[in-house]
DNA sequence: CCACTGCTTTGATAAATGTCAAGATAGGCC
DNA sequence: GGCCTATCTTGACATTTATCAAAGCAGTGG
C-alpha cells in the first residue's frame, strides 16, 4: 500500500470526502451497525432493528446517515429492506489508515 | 487479516472503545491535521496552525480531541509542542475495515 | 377497499460540537 | 523580575446531532 495517511497527507479536498465517512462510523450504534451489516451479504432492517434499544424511526436515521456517507446501500423487496455494505467506501477509508508498508 | 468489521461484527463494548476514534478523524481539520501528523516522524503546532484559517485555540481544540480519542500524542519541549501519531491506533482501525481475506 | 406490518419522515427537544475572542500558562531571554 | 512568543483553557454562541413520538408511505393479504 503506497498511499496512507502516513505517506502523504491528505489534500484539503479528500479530507471534506473522507471525513464524513469516518464521521459516519463515529457513532457506536452506527459502527457496530455497519459491522452487523458488513458480516452479511446483505441484512434485513427487520433483523437490526431488535438488536439496539432504540425507536425504530433513531435506526431508519442512522442508517440513512450511513447511506449517505456512501458507506451501505439499500433496496426494498416487498414490505422488507434490505442493507449491504459498500465495499470500495471501506476499502478508501483502509487504505488511508494503513501505516505503512 | 482475519477479523474484520466485515467477518465478525463488533460487539458493543468494542463499538464504544472504537467510535470515537472515528469520530476524532470524522471532522475534515482533523483529518487533515491527523494525515500531516502522520507524515512525520513528529511535527510542532507552530508548523500546524498556519495550514488552517483558524485561531489556535480551535487547533487546539482539535488536537485535543485527537489526543482524547489517543490517536495522537505530544511533548512540549522549550517553548514548542510537538505532535505524533499513536501508530497502534491507526492500525486498530484500519485492521477494522480491512474488507476481507 | 380496509386493516396491518415494516420502514421512513417530520417536528420537537436536549445535548454535543466547532468556532472565536479573551484570558491563562509555560518557557526563553533581556 | 518583566516582557515576548507559543500553546492551552475558558466562556459564549450558532449549528449540528441523537433521540422519541407521531404521522406518513409502501406492500401484503383479507
Amino acid at each position: 500500500m503506497c498511499c496512507g495517511l502516513a505517506t502523504t497527507p491528505v489534500t484539503s479536498l479528500d479530507a471534506a470526502r473522507l471525513a464524513p465517512m469516518f464521521k459516519a462510523l463515529g457513532d457506536p450504534v452506527r459502527l457496530q451497525m455497519a459491522s452487523m451489516i458488513a458480516a452479511r451479504p446483505e441484512l434485513c432492517v427487520c433483523e437490526l432493528t431488535p438488536a439496539f434499544e432504540l425507536s425504530s424511526g433513531t435506526i431508519s436515521h442512522h442508517l440513512k446517515t450511513l447511506r449517505e456517507a456512501g458507506l451501505v446501500e439499500c433496496e426494498r423487496r416487498g414490505t422488507f429492506v434490505f442493507y449491504w455494505i459498500n465495499p470500495e467506501a471501506l476499502q478508501a477509508l483502509s487504505a488511508l489508515l494503513s501505516v505503512e508498508a
